[in-house]
DNA sequence: TAGATTGTTAATCGATTAACAATC
DNA sequence: TAGATTGTTAATCGATTAACAATC
């Protein structure tokens, strides 16, 4: 497995929901075909993608699917719930402190930090703690992963904190490119520009039907 | 302008976004360098870009940033309001009913819909409604563009309602491929994948430093 | 066995980058 | 003018797909 980027390994993620879904529903054995049906690509692709991570079934025969879900998890790590923190805990950052999908993936947010005073709930299950205490807790609790889901302006200074501090991993929410070293991982969901992108094509189809008439 | 993919009309706003920010700090001119700098990519890729969607500049002056702008916003579409819908009011649904982020970007959101009555409030701003009148609500305010925030296994059905009535495009927020015409267009927002893949590669990066111990 | 599917190699495709003539 | 940057073409790179030998 040499490169291993992160598109291969986002397709890798999506085979593994399928097939557990494919489990669910009774099923065995799985081919190539059955997959990438369900993820929406070729059976090349997946075979390829199988291929790099070593993953391999049975000519003829296809993929058993506890034996395909025991290497997957192998190599992709589900095992071990995983400890996250939300920096920001406005509309987005309340959110997804509620939002249930994260349980079932062995995500386990464990606190959320907020500037505002007023916000912070210490006794609750899952506390909002003063951003002054960011720092500490990533440290004593050796949080590696968080969610930065604080306001634009905020963005690149409260991300270098917690690197600083020993975060490893961020989501971020905030609409801009943040810089970073190389050694940290920096995912960006960036809400306006979706919907932006969706209006562009949006708008494309309608003039091309309109050109058509 | 041939295709017009979506990586690449993404990249396009960001540019965009990018050089408003240019401007609002007093710039006037710009090269490709510089827009390259901003959005993290090589200074021939938004020459490329830039040549795709007819952008042209000043050979040795580089660009100036209010013409650019204006050719921008005539081609990606800023100048008019885009009304929205959310479906599914639960955590997500309700964070993205109160996003400040979008109405910069000329997006409003007009209503959210819920099959919960006793989250209807009629009276809000921006209202919650039944779900019952989702159909007839998309059709009589002509909608085009809808936000899709509703549990997994509704998700499908929910989608297909909306096209049904006259939607054309939508951002999911269910961790699933739906499937659709290919005269809708749907990004998805996968948020538990977003942390899965960041949590796989922050593991990667601490075997390799633990390897070279 | 005959037929079907994997695993992998080679071919293709598309996107990015480099290079440079045009030119301001 | 000399120098610098655009705009575009050609080269490179990487990812996807097709093909097919291996084989169950």
């Amino acid at each position: 497995m040499k490169k291993a980027n992160k598109i291969l390994v986002t397709r890798l993620y999506r085979y593994r929901d399928a097939i557990y879904r494919m489990k669910y529903m009774g099923l065995v054995k799985v081919f190539s075909e059955n997959i990438a049906d369900a993820v929406g690509v070729t059976s090349s692709q997946v075979r390829k993608d199988f291929s790099l991570f070593k993953l391999s079934g049975n000519k003829r025969g296809g993929y058993v699917i506890d034996d395909l879900l025991k290497k997957m998890n192998e190599s992709l790590g589900k095992n071990r719930t995983q400890d996250v923190i939300i920096v920001g805990c406005g509309h987005i950052g309340t959110a997804l402190k509620l939002y249930k999908g994260f349980e079932k993936k062995g995500i386990r947010i464990v606190a959320g930090f907020d500037i505002d005073e007023s916000k912070v709930t210490r006794d609750a299950k899952v506390p909002i703690l003063p951003f002054q205490e960011l720092s500490q807790f990533i440290k004593t609790k050796k949080i590696k992963i968080g969610i930065l889901a604080v306001p634009e302006t905020a963005a690149q200074q409260v991300l270098d904190q917690m690197v600083q501090a020993g975060i490893e991993g961020i989501l971020n929410f905030a609409p801009m490119r943040l810089s970073h070293q190389e050694n940290v991982v920096v995912n960006n969901v960036n809400l306006g520009l979706e919907l932006e992108t969706i209006i562009y094509f949006v708008g494309e189809i309608e003039k091309k039907q309109y050109e058509e008439k």
